[in-house]
Parts: C-alpha cells; structure tokens; sequence
DNA sequence: TTACGAGTTCAAGTAACTTGAGGTTCAAGA
DNA sequence: TCTTGAACCTCAAGTTACTTGAACTCGTAA
C-alpha cells in the first residue's frame, strides 16, 4: 500500500489525527484518497502542507491567516511580498503581546514577593495583596495594578 | 432607587452587561436583588468583587483559578499563603509562555528580514521562507525554524 | 480465527465570552 | 399624561480551534 495512514501524517507531523480530519472538514487539507477499506491515504506532498500548516499555527497565525498564506502558495499570480506583509503585521501582534506579558510579569512577581514580605500567611481575607485586588481605584502606583485591566 | 443597573456596574467595573450575566450563570458573581421590574439591583461589595474579578483576569488568571481565589477570600477558615502558591504556580506559566513568545517574535523578526533580503518579490511558490516553513526536517540551524513547532 | 489496535463517522463538549432575536421597563421630554 | 428611545430582560446560538465520546469497521499479527 502505497502512502501514509493517518496515523502516520499525524506521528511525522506531530498532529493528532482528529486534528488532520478536522482541517479536512474546514478545507486546510485537500481531501486525500482513500483506499478499499475506506481509510485515509496520504502523499508527501500533504506531509509538506502540513508541515507548513502545523508551523504556521505555532508561529501564533490564526487559521484563517494560515489558510491566505497556504493559497498565496498556491497562487502563482500573487507575490511573496503579501506573504511578508502578513507576516510583518504578525510581528507587530506579537510584539504587542510580549509587551503585556512582561508587564503582566512584573506584577504578579510583584504579588507574590509583596505577599511574602508582608503577609503573616493568615486567612485570605486578611491578605494585603487580594484585598488591594478588590479596590476600585488602585492607590497610588503600586506595579500590582498599574498593568491589570 | 439604592444600587447600580447592570450598566452601571458594568461601566464602574469596565465589564460588558452580558458578561455581568455570565458571570452570575455561572455563579462566579451571586445573583443580585431585582427591583420590581425584574431588573438587576447591585450593592458596593458587588463593585468589589467584579473588580477582583476582573483584575484577576486581567492577570491571565483561568475562571475556574479565579473562582478558587475569590472563595479563598471568602473562606477564613483558607491562608493566603494558598494564594500566594496559586500565584507563583501562575507566574511560572506566564514566564514559560514569554520565553516562548521571545523565540517567536526572533523567528519572524527573521522570517520577515529574510524575506527583504532574499525574495525578488515573484511568485509566492518560490519564496524562500514559505519554501522552508513546508520543509519538514528544518535545514541547518536557521532560528526561523528552531521554535517553530 | 481471534484479538486488538487503528481507522471510520457524527455529535457534542471545551473556554470565555459575544451576538442576535424578540420582548419589557424606565426615565425624560412634549 | 403620553410617547419615545435607551436600557433592561431571557433564551438560544455563534465564536475559535480543536478535543472527546460513542458506536462501529478494518487490518494485521499470533
């Protein structure tokens, strides 16, 4: 039998097999051939859009997102400038994102070392820092809440 | 009338009003007095707990880690010190997420500075980093590939 | 031949809301 | 007092990107 089984798309991948099944239900995947028994029948070929599928995704790129670079791929008539382009937005997504994250990370280290510093580990209700938590306006410029909301 | 509408909770609390009736479906807010016409009547300590809420999440904390803090506070019988665990377990995930994340902005920082370099701008068939991303045993040790995946 | 792992389909579940439909209530202006 | 329109109500379905489950068939090794 020649080709893979979907099992094997998925181990060579990394994906699972639902997954693969789902991406052909959502035509990121061409249907494949089947064999007698009715089983899936891949080529290489789909092994590389998969592979490219599967990298997109964990470069953060939606699916839909994905789906315009796999058919800019396909399409001859359209340029690899789109496709930086894309990207390039991308970065800029991904820049902003790590902007929040670090500030994000920050403040609960902030939380957790000021929980140290000044809680006797008594009830929750107690805790400086869960009660600031719950302020409405928070005072001053404690870094706990400058980035929160 | 004492109390707030829903919209005014929602604006003290930079909360949508369906999202306020969320909350309370799932029992993350407790359900609030209705006034005569069947309408949402909320007091101070609901401003406070929203805000908790919100701020929590704000700070990538899951409903259901929300759900254990906000019962930690209630609960005197609970330490702070769980909190605080709760928090450091967190601030563990977020620095995984942004070391991630780092190695992600580098790639398409490449991707997209390759792409400047060495495409022509033709067809996306032959661009170099589209070529690659399809590439299923990452070629050498070009970063554009090395945390994909 | 008989297990049993791997494959099949279809439906429903997941998180954390958002959106829409269709109907009431409230508050302010004429 | 009436009327209008914003804000409220409930219930259902949509969103993203899959995952999980049920119930069944197929392929292959002992």
């Amino acid at each position: 039998m020649p080709g893979y089984k979907i099992g094997e798309l998925a181990e060579r991948t990394r994906t699972n097999a639902p997954t693969i099944r789902y991406y052909e239900e959502i035509g990121l995947l061409p249907r494949p051939e089947r064999q007698e028994g009715n089983q899936r029948r891949y080529a290489e070929d789909d092994v590389r859009r998969l592979t490219f599928i599967r990298r997109c995704r964990a470069f953060g790129f939606s699916i839909d997102q994905v789906r315009a670079l796999v058919e800019l791929v396909q399409d001859r008539t359209r340029s690899c400038a789109e496709a930086r382009d894309l990207a390039h937005t991308h970065l800029m997504d991904v820049r902003a994102k790590l902007r929040e994250l670090k500030a994000l990370e920050k403040s609960i280290a902030g939380f957790v070392a000021t929980c140290d510093a000044q809680c006797a580990g008594g009830p929750g209700s107690e805790c400086v820092i869960l009660d600031e938590l719950a302020t409405i306006e928070p005072a001053g410029n404690r870094a706990c809440c400058e980035s929160a909301v």
